[in-house]
This record gives structure tokens, C-alpha cells and sequence, in this order.
DNA sequence: TGACCGTATGTCACATTTGACATATACTGC
DNA sequence: GCAGTATATGTCAAATGTGACATACGGTCA
């Protein structure tokens, strides 16, 4: 719940971290999380892989490049909806989400 | 990304209805109001399961009665982030999730 | 060097989501 | 019938998310 920290924790970097629980972290804000990056590098992925900037992206969705850049980076600041509109956006299907989300599931 | 239309259809009943693209609903729209119907449908049933009423569900997430309500009607004022919070303060996993997206993609 | 391109980061007005409250509906058992 | 309990619906202030903008960073090419 306590948002505040994660936003602390970013600041400070974590982006860089493994997301574990190195610190007190409840388990559905780590999972969280781990959810959130997992989204955010499938979102490059399939970015890159259709060789498009993060301009060309941001005016599919009508949306601007640094949100893109905040999507990627997995954002405190960006939702799993967007993230996951973004992915549905850029043509990967509900079996494909949930395809990408149990790769990094435990 | 036309949300007040889905408000609209929201509001005139199609709760009750397939979801699928009965309307001129973008593809991402349909498949993200699928999903977050999945999660509805999951959370009611993790509850039910272990017995909780919705209230007591509410204390567990510090939120409202209200809420948990809208939560398992895939109301269009509960975000996606909100019903994954929520399944994993039931102890659902992140391959749970995975699993639960994927008994209904198509 | 400097111009260009793609990406990252900080900020902010505006939009959406949230918890809380009131109230309604539905189903018990008495 | 009336209480009591569980769930549903509408509203609203406060919290959070969003697109847009400015600007910085890093690479490439001339």
C-alpha cells in the first residue's frame, strides 16, 4: 500500500535492482512490481522487434514519447492498464499476456 | 480509448452480455474489458472460497464494501492494477495470474 | 566540433481512480 | 410483518495516473 516507498525506492534507483524484497516490501507490492517490469520489457520488445521509436509508438497510442520512455522503465507514475493496453495496442493477444506474465512468475 | 462509451454500454446493462465486439469497441477494448471481467470473476470467486464476505475483504485491503462490490462487477471505475492488488492480497501468485488470463484467452 | 536522432527525466494541468458514505435491493429467520 | 446480514449502486472529495512539454543524455555521422 504505502506507494510513497516505492516511489523512494525508484528514486533511488531500484530500477537497476532485482525487485526481490531486498527491503520491506509487502509480497503483493514485490509481485507487484516484478508485473509491472515484466510488462514493461515485453512493451520494449515488441517495440524494437517491430523496429518502431518510442515517437512512433506514443502516436499509435496517442500518447507521447516519454510516457513510452516512463512505460518502459516500469514507472511508479505508469498503471498496468496502460501497460497492458500499450502490449494489446502493438498486437499481442490475452494468451500472450498471460504467456508473458508466467515467464516471470516463480 | 473512447472510456466514455464504455461507461455508456456499461451503464445500459451489457454486464449481462458477452463482451465480445457486440459493438464497435476497439480490439484492445474488448480484450481489456475481458480480462478485467476474468479478474472479476476470479477475486468473487477466491473469496467465496475462503469464505469472506465482501466487507471483510474491504477490511483485508483497507478499502470499502463499495468497492469490493464494483471490483466483482467489472465496473469500468475499478482498474486492472486494483483487481491484481487485490487477488494478490488473497495469496493468489503471479503465475496464478498468468493461469486465470489464460482460461480465457481466446 | 556540431547537427541530428532516439531515449530519459522532471514538471504540471487535467483526467481517472479510489475509499467512504448513503442508500437500495435481496434473502434469511423469526 | 420486521430485524439482521450480504451485496449493489450512486455520489463525491482526495489520491493517483496521464499526455504534453521542456530539457537532458547518449550515440552517430559529417
Amino acid at each position: 500500500m504505502n506507494k510513497t516507498r516505492i516511489k523512494q525506492l525508484k528514486a533511488a534507483g531500484w530500477k537497476l535492482g532485482n525487485t526481490s524484497d531486498f527491503l520491506n516490501l509487502s509480497a503483493e507490492e514485490s509481485i507487484l512490481i516484478e508485473i509491472k517490469i515484466t510488462l514493461a520489457a515485453g512493451l520494449r520488445k515488441e517495440r524494437t522487434d517491430k523496429g518502431l521509436t518510442q515517437q512512433a509508438l506514443a502516436d499509435l497510442l496517442d500518447s507521447s514519447q516519454s510516457r513510452v520512455a516512463k512505460m518502459e522503465s516500469a514507472d511508479p507514475s505508469v498503471s498496468i492498464d496502460l501497460l497492458m493496453r500499450s502490449l494489446l495496442a502493438l498486437g499481442i493477444t490475452q494468451m500472450g499476456l498471460a504467456k508473458l506474465l508466467a515467464t516471470k512468475a516463480a
